[in-house]
DNA sequence: GCCAACGTTGGC
DNA sequence: GCCAACGTTGGC
């Protein structure tokens, strides 16, 4: 089968590109919007590539590259009392939110911000555009490769 | 920090 | 099942 591509958020302060880096690979937790939920649990396979895309950021924008590392399986904060993303309406026969695993793949030489992306008319189907306030998204082949051209030619 | 967009919750 | 209230996302 084909590999799919995404876009995936982090708030810079929170989790960056860099952050990942070190990890190397980190579970995707918290996210709780079904959709975004959908698209991880059903639609994702090991190997896809993600747009790691900086939110809340100094410019907000795709800052590198990683790839899908896990078939998904229920988020584990759900679960967690003591946890920022506990679910009490969640249990584990009936979990709600779903994960992968997300590993690094590559750091662009700049960040490609926002701006420019929606400046950009080749990508102005783009969800990120089209659509506000959702942190996992479908990439066409296409927006992937230009935004990864737009990385390297610097600005 | 402001606030628009918009998803979710809950009363009815 | 409608929809107002509420909470969150996320650009600026």
């Amino acid at each position: 089968m084909a590999r799919k591509h995404w876009l995936m958020k982090s708030e810079e302060d929170e989790y960056s590109i860099d952050h990942l880096q070190s990890d190397g690979t980190t579970r995707w937790v918290g996210v709780r919007n079904y959709e975004a939920r959908n698209l991880m649990r059903d639609e994702m396979s090991p190997g896809d590539r993600i747009l790691y895309y900086h939110s809340n950021a100094k410019p907000s924008g795709v800052a590198g590259i990683a790839e899908v590392a896990s078939e998904s399986y229920p988020d584990p904060t759900q679960f967690d009392p003591d946890s920022r993303y506990h679910d009490p309406k969640a249990s584990k026969e009936e979990p709600r939110w779903f994960l992968v695993d997300v590993r690094f793949v590559e750091r662009f030489p700049r960040v490609v911000p926002l701006s420019e992306i929606k400046a950009d008319e080749g990508l102005s189907e783009m969800v990120l555009v089209k659509r506000m306030r959702l942190s996992v998204q479908p990439v066409r082949k296409a927006e992937f490769e230009k935004v990864r051209e737009m990385a390297e030619q610097g600005d």
